[in-house]
DNA sequence: CTAGTGATTCCCT
DNA sequence: GGGAATCACTAGC
């Protein structure tokens, strides 16, 4: 017998904690969008942590901007960013008003509305590939700028919604550095700031961060 | 499975 | 001006 999943809304209260406590602490939560042609739900399975401006792999690091501003607002709102001229990616907003940490979701597992998500992932060639990466995870629920700033602590129904779910034991819970972020990896100084379920086929491959430049 | 590279646009320096 | 918290595709093992 598998337990029904909670689908209470998270508190503000849970994500008003240290990011490094949150992060593992959301795997096995689920993420309900709210689309005019129905829900789709992705019970996650990958995060990411950002530590704030003192963490140079954050966006927060060089300060306020118009495009992080709703890092340094109140805990559980999402912040989401447009990358690489095409992608969205999301996160959660973490620890007290002004503190600028934040979770980003890595990969999950689509659990209701894989219907709607397949149409938005013409590219996946199985389910397990649906949110299997930030982008994808984004482009998946139909998640851009316009839902920067939303309350997911928000009952379900509104456009973004964070469940309770069923959490993962931690010691079921596996970390290490974080995927493609400029200044990590090659220097020693990699903290384990990557937090996934261990052994879940939804998870992504991890990659080193690739620095480029333009084309002639 | 890993490694290499083009795509495409916003944002900050 | 130039890099970016990525993906899709290709080649090769």
């Amino acid at each position: 017998m598998i337990a029904t999943p909670d689908r209470t809304p998270v508190s503000r209260a849970f994500f008003d904690r240290p990011v490094l406590e949150v992060a593992p602490d959301l795997l096995g939560r689920l993420l309900v969008r709210t689309t005019p042609d129905g829900p789709i739900t992705v019970r996650l399975t990958e995060v990411e942590a950002y530590d704030g401006p003192n963490d140079p792999g954050s966006h927060a690091y060089r300060g306020r901007t118009p495009r992080n501003e709703v890092m340094f607002g109140p805990p559980g709102h999402v912040y989401v960013y447009f990358t690489y001229g095409m992608w969205h990616c999301m996160n959660l907003v973490c620890g007290p008003d002004g503190s600028a940490s934040a979770v980003l979701l890595r990969a999950g597992e689509v659990i209701e509305g894989a219907d709607l998500a397949r149409t938005r992932r013409l590219s996946a060639r199985n389910d397990k590939e649906l949110a299997k990466g930030p982008a994808r995870l984004a482009t998946a629920l139909g998640v851009d700028r316009t839902l920067d700033g939303t309350d997911a602590c928000a009952p379900e129904g509104g456009p973004l919604s964070l469940l309770t779910g069923t959490p993962i034991p931690s010691d079921q819970v596996s970390n290490g550095p974080r995927t493609g972020v400029a200044g990590e990896g090659g220097n020693g100084d990699v903290h384990p700031w990557r937090f996934w379920a261990a052994g879940d086929p939804t998870v992504s491959p991890y990659r080193a961060h690739v620095p480029r430049h333009r084309r002639s």
